[in-house]
DNA sequence: GCCGAACTTTAGATTCCCCTAAACTTCCTT
DNA sequence: AAGGAAGTTTAGGGGAATCTAAAGTTCGGC
C-alpha cells in the first residue's frame, strides 16, 4: 500500500501533466509545498518501483500503474468531497481539506458505498468530474469566464478549489456550480471579469475568473 | 496534531488503563503489536508532551490531556464504525478495520456530522458505548457470558471486536449485539459455554465466550 | 537474603520523508 | 558561442517510528 505522501505525488503527477511533456521537478515541489530536492529525491524513488517514469533534468510521466494508482485517489477524493458537502453538510469550501486527508485513509469498498448511497454521482461538489472504477473520466466541455465574451448568459459548471481562501469567498458571493450569472464586462487589459448577479455587480481578478467555468446557460428561458 | 501512532499509543493506553496500576510496556507492546523497546521510546516523547506520565520500570499512566485526547480517538472510532456498518452496510467485522484508518483521518467537524445523521447514537455496532464530546462514556451493566448460570436466556449487548477472525465466525453465526440465546451449558474444566441457538446447539471455548457481554432477557416473554 | 526469570531500558541501525547548501545542467539572451 | 539565470541534482543531516541485541532492574520463590 503506498504511503499518503507517495499517492500526494502520484495525484500531483496526474493533475499536472500535459501530453508530450514530463512534469518539472519544481512545478511539483510548488504544487506539494515540498523543496526541490525532496522531490528529485521523491521521484527516484517512484521510478524505482515502476509507478513513474523519470529522466533526470527531463522531468517525470507517471506509468500506466501509476496512473490507474493516481485517478484512484482521485476517485476516493472527489466521492468523499461530495458526500462530505451532500450528506454532512459541510461547507463547498471546507470538503477539500478534509477528502485531502480521508482520501489516504478510505477503502475502495467504503468509497463504493459512498457511491451507491449517492446513487453513483459523476461530479464532485466543485464540479470536477469522478473517475470511474477503471479511471477514466468525463471531460465536461465549459470554458473559463475569462473567455466568455460580455452580454452572455452562463452557468457555473465548475470552481477550482484550489486556493482555499479563494474558494471561501466565491462561496460567500454565492458562486458556486449551478449558479446562473451574466457576464457585464470583461477587461482586457488585465483579464479581469465583472459580473452580473441580480442586481449587484461583482469585479474579479483575472486569477479568480480563470477558475470559474462555465456553459452558455440554455436553460430556462428568464 | 498528534500523528496517527500517537493517538494509536494513547487509546491503547486509555483502552488497558485499571486504576491504580500503570500499564506496562509490555502489554503496549502486546496491543501495538510493536516491540518493548519501541514503546520504551514512545513512553518518554509522550512524557515529554505531557499527554502520559511515565516513570521507568513502573509504567504508564494518561495525564488529563491524554485522556482527553485517547476519548476524542475512541468516539472518532466508535461513530465512524456506527456509521460504516448502520448506513454503508460493511459488515460488523470489517468496520473496526477500516475505521482503525480514518479515525486518524477524520475530523471532529466531520465526526459530529455523522453523530447528527445518525441521530446521536450511544452504542458502536459491537456494543460498544460511544464517548461523548467531553469524553464521558455511559458504562452499560453486563456480563460476560462465561458467568452465566445454564439454563438462563440472555440477549447479547456487546461483542468484542479485538479478535477479526473470531469476530468473522461470530457474525457467521449470527452471535452479533441484540441477538437472544439460551445458555445450555457451562464446562467448569475448560470455562467454555454451549447455547441454544433455536433448534441448533453450539459450542464456544472460554476465550470466545469471554468476549460476548450479555443482559438478562427481560423482554418479549416467548 | 539471593537468584534467576520476567520485564524493561539502552545502544545502535534502518526506512521514510523532509530540509539546506552546494554543485551541476540546461537553455535563453546577447 | 559564450555567459548567466533558471532549474535540477547531490551531499549531508534531522525527526519519527521501527527493529535487534545487549545490558540493567524488579521481584517472587526458595
Ligand atoms: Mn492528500
Ligand atoms: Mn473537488
Ligand atoms: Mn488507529
Ligand atoms: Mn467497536
Amino acid at each position: 500500500m503506498p504511503s499518503p505522501t507517495v499517492e500526494n505525488y502520484l495525484k500531483a503527477l496526474f493533475q499536472l501533466a500535459v501530453p508530450e511533456r514530463g512534469v518539472s521537478t519544481r512545478e511539483l515541489a510548488g504544487r506539494l509545498l515540498v523543496k526541490d530536492a525532496s522531490v528529485t529525491h521523491m521521484l527516484k524513488r517512484l521510478s524505482g518501483t515502476g509507478m513513474v517514469s523519470y529522466e533526470p533534468y527531463r522531468g517525470a510521466t507517471l506509468t500506466p500503474e501509476g496512473r490507474q494508482a493516481a485517478t484512484a485517489v482521485l476517485r476516493r477524493h472527489r466521492i468523499l468531497e461530495l458526500f462530505l458537502h451532500r450528506m454532512c453538510r459541510l461547507s463547498l469550501d471546507k470538503v477539500h481539506a478534509e477528502a485531502e486527508r480521508l482520501e489516504h485513509a478510505a477503502s475502495e469498498d467504503f468509497v463504493d458505498a459512498l457511491d451507491r448511497l449517492m446513487d453513483f454521482p459523476t461530479l464532485d461538489p466543485h464540479g470536477d468530474p469522478i473517475p470511474d472504477r477503471e479511471g477514466r473520466l468525463r471531460g465536461i466541455d465549459s470554458r473559463p469566464l475569462t473567455d466568455i465574451p460580455p452580454g452572455a448568459r452562463v452557468v457555473l459548471v465548475r470552481v477550482e478549489d484550489a486556493r482555499p481562501e479563494a474558494l471561501t469567498y466565491l462561496v460567500s458571493e454565492g458562486l458556486v456550480p449551478g449558479r446562473k450569472v451574466t457576464v457585464a464586462r470583461r477587461l482586457d487589459f488585465d483579464g479581469s471579469v465583472e459580473l452580473q448577479l441580480g442586481r449587484r455587480r461583482l469585479m474579479l481578478a483575472r486569477e479568480l475568473a480563470e477558475g470559474i467555468h462555465v456553459t452558455p446557460d440554455e436553460g430556462s428561458a428568464e
